[in-house]
DNA sequence: GCGGCCCTATATCGGGCCAACATAACGCGT
DNA sequence: ACGCGTTATGTTGGCCCGATATAGGGCCGC
């Protein structure tokens, strides 16, 4: 899943710039599942426009840089099936927190209740973001998604707050 | 978290090899949230050596490649609490999975079926690795980590098994 | 009214990281 | 005798991210 075929994907709903392919991603919530930087998405773009898998119109905006404005082409339509049709590859997950708690008897106390706090805040931050768009999302395949990402949040949230004191316990003790 | 760090922090629990390094994460369960590849690690080695974070010792086996055995040193260790203690990045999930769902309506019935019912397996597969690891896991982080990747596996199989037909349903109409 | 900050918008660059490949020998099954 | 899986190290091409550059607009406080 490059993220030439991430932009693709996104335009098959809708023309978008750039900017608002990576918007997109963080304001519907699915930047759970995939994302991309700028640094990748302008030249994704750039090469999807050489190879005819896209098309642009440069909207010429006074006292603003040029909005470049992608649509997806026929081809780019095809090239996007057939790369939903080839395997799979497995999910990708980093967590540096999780990587951090592993180690949390190296760690003061306060260290491991803050990255913890913080944790929470984020994930709950996240759910509700999920939640608040639910209402407006289009086809099965986004509410399935959208509902996933709210399963996994409000269980991880469930966890956290249930160890919360016993982690930060256990820390205390080998500071 | 960067790979450089994540061996010194495997190193901490004891001396090992690149491939020793890359396995130990992978049968314990924790490649849900660190996982690296050859192409990194063994560079990263490479340079932490260089650093005097780490020290080898060439064990020469006969008819075998030599094994390169890592120690992390006084200073890495140092340098592996600094590093705790930065500030921690932000989650990064990828989901070639979610991502084709996301789509499920331009994709016929059976394909849809089949890519929820090799998601499912794998991530049993995966929930059943965490459990019985769960054992034999020494420190409280780790049954922390352990126990909030069992949450997150257990959680996405109920809501996947709840929700399986209804999508394959959906992907059938739009055929 | 002006300095600072966030938002729109595009783009480049260094460096990090991965997948695939190369090498090499062993043991096991067939 | 052949292939396959496992141990073990390493390189390379290319993808991707984070930081940075550029640039004007709007808004808030002072």
């Amino acid at each position: 899943m490059d993220v030439r075929t991430i932009c693709l994907g996104l335009l098959t709903h809708a023309d978008a710039t750039g900017y608002e392919i990576k918007k997109r991603f963080e304001e519907d919530g699915f930047g759970h599942f995939a994302e991309a930087s700028f640094g990748s998405i302008y030249p994704a773009l750039s090469r999807l426009t050489e190879e005819g898998l896209v098309s642009v119109r440069e909207e010429a905006q006074e006292k603003r840089p040029d909005r470049k404005v992608y649509s997806i082409t026929d081809k780019g339509r095809t090239r996007f099936l057939e790369a939903l049709n080839r395997p799979v590859q497995e999910d990708r997950n980093r967590s540096a927190f999780a990587f951090a708690m592993l180690f949390s008897h190296l760690l003061p106390r306060e260290r491991v209740h803050a990255l913890l706090e913080s944790y929470i805040a984020d994930k709950e931050a996240r759910l509700a973001r999920l939640n608040a768009h639910a209402s407006e999302v289009h086809s099965p395949g986004e509410l399935f998604v959208n509902g996933l990402g709210q399963t996994i949040y409000a269980a991880m949230l469930d966890y956290l707050r249930a160890h919360r004191s016993g982690l930060s316990a256990c820390a205390e003790a080998a500071e």
